[in-house]
RNA sequence: CGGGGAGUAGCGCAGCCCGGUAGCGCACUUGACUGGGGGUCAAGUGGUCGCGGGUUCAAAUCCCGCCUCCCCGACCA
């Protein structure tokens, strides 16, 4: 999707310049305590002069090294994209959701118009909703980012917000409008067609490893994880169930009879010969979360058919073989369908409507999940939510003419979903 | 940075108080029985007890110092 809009893949620097780092204010101070520096080179770890900063996201080396390919409106939109990986020197790292290093795609973009930067951040959350939803089966809520919550240096970002069967909320995608502001600070400019100098208009937009975690504390249950078909590396399990060489042999015959079926209906499956035991081998690719298995033994070599069983209900079926592969198909696909089906239902099933902080106080003290409120805006009282709520926070805001804030009781702007999050 | 806890076999732990030269479960190896939901039995492999020093005839155990990790809080997303 992202190269299909256009966007180029670029690869910038690792570590930057102090002085690159330190040019936009707002930017700074957001990254700072996050960022790690490197002081020390060589056999004797001499200090250096002029420590670099790891990357802790890359507008503050793409600035200065992108401003060279601008100089005309003839030479924008520049729409980039990169893939690596930054450090964030968390103090509490949790695997997949908050790690000092992980690995994402940020994508970078210049305009020439206010409108098209817009219109960019809303595009490619568009996509992130479809690689969140279509893909991962992961209901998202969308809106903008409150100003305490909003990307250092941005004028706004967009979000993503998933919920976790543990019922918290998780941030699974961000997209920022920059305005002019990094064009600012690292004078990227460009001549209009009036041929006047004019300052760029800038995004940019990532997705992480993050999202791995999200499939797995969306999805997953005591079992193990659930990986919707869409994405599963494998999407169907065979089994085969013997106990000698004689049925050994009868049942891989059968298997070998239908299997190439699966290969042309393009599904992708693998048969489990390792020397275990079946029920081990059930466990085993439950908990990777596999969709589909099939056990294949002696009895339903004898019958033409296998018995399916599916990761999210693990009710069992009998399947003729014949036909097998587009059965397979559609059986993955009401597995894809099913799958998100049910995370909507657990985010409706934890979706609330209150009107006071007291009531929002009190309903998180029992349960999560996402509250829907209304806000006048005022950072104090955001400030008091989060105190009073014990950590939960504003995760979206959107324009509103209607109902009262939470905290103050005055005309709200906004109405804002509320959670506690990751 | 504040509070709490833990380092003993690949993993999870007991033993420490009351010193006597290390044990349990899982995993692994071999064999037999087994095999349609994580099996049973038997025999095995595997450990400088986080590091350094001290006390003692003798230290996983007692004393001193150090290191590392985890949890809660603060911070962040």
């Amino acid at each position: 999707m992202i190269k299909e809009s256009g966007h180029e893949n670029w690869a910038f620097p690792l570590l930057i310049p102090r002085e690159y780092l330190m040019k936009e204010a707002e930017h700074i101070e957001g990254f700072a305590p996050e960022v790690a520096w490197v002081t020390r080179a060589g056999g004797n770890m001499e200090e250096l002069e002029e420590p670099l900063a790891v990357r802790p996201t890359s507008e503050t080396i793409i600035g200065p090294l992108i401003k060279r390919y601008i100089q005309s409106h003839r030479d924008l939109p520049k729409l980039t994209n990169q893939w690596n990986s930054v450090v964030r020197w968390e103090m509490r790292s949790r695997l997949f959701l908050r790690s000092r290093e992980f690995w994402w795609q940020e994508g970078h973009t210049f305009h020439a118009s206010a409108r098209e930067a817009m219109d960019e951040v809303a595009l490619i959350l568009g996509y992130y909703r479809s690689i969140a939803e279509d893909w991962l089966a992961i209901p998202v809520l969308t809106g903008k980012k409150s100003p305490a919550e909003t990307f250092p240096g941005a004028v706004y970002t967009l979000t993503l917000e998933g919920l976790m069967r543990d019922s918290l909320a998780l941030q699974t995608g961000t997209s920022h409008y920059f305005g002019q502001n990094f064009a600012r600070a690292y004078d990227i400019s460009f001549s209009n067609r009036e041929n006047e100098r004019e300052l760029c208009y800038s995004t940019s937009w990532g997705i992480s490893t993050r999202l791995v975690g999200a499939l797995v504390m969306a999805h997953g249950d005591d079992s193990g994880i659930i990986v919707p078909p869409k994405v599963a590396p494998i999407q169907v399990v065979v089994v085969p169930i013997f106990r000698d060489d004689e049925g050994r042999a009868k049942v891989e015959r059968f298997i070998e009879s239908w299997a190439p079926e699966l290969k042309a209906a393009g599904i992708r499956h693998r048969v489990d010969w390792r020397d275990e035991r079946p029920g081990d081998k059930y466990a085993h690719w439950e908990l990777k979360g596999v969709p589909l298995r099939l056990n294949v033994g002696g009895r339903d070599a004898d019958a033409g058919q296998v018995e399916m069983v599916d990761r999210l209900t693990r009710q069992k079926a009998s399947v003729p073989v014949s036909g097998i592969g587009a059965r397979l198909r559609t059986e993955l696909d009401t597995f894809q369908k099913k799958l998100f089906e049910r995370a909507q239902k657990f985010q409706r099933d934890n979706t609330f409507e209150l009107e006071t902080l007291g009531e929002v106080v009190a309903h998180f003290r029992e349960r999560g999940g996402f509250v829907w409120a209304h806000w006048c805006g005022e950072s104090d009282d955001e400030a008091r939510i989060k105190t009073e709520a014990g950590g939960v926070t504003i995760r979206t805001v959107d324009e509103s003419t209607s109902g009262k804030c939470l905290v103050c009781g005055k005309p709200a702007k906004y109405r804002v979903s509320l959670a506690k999050a990751y």
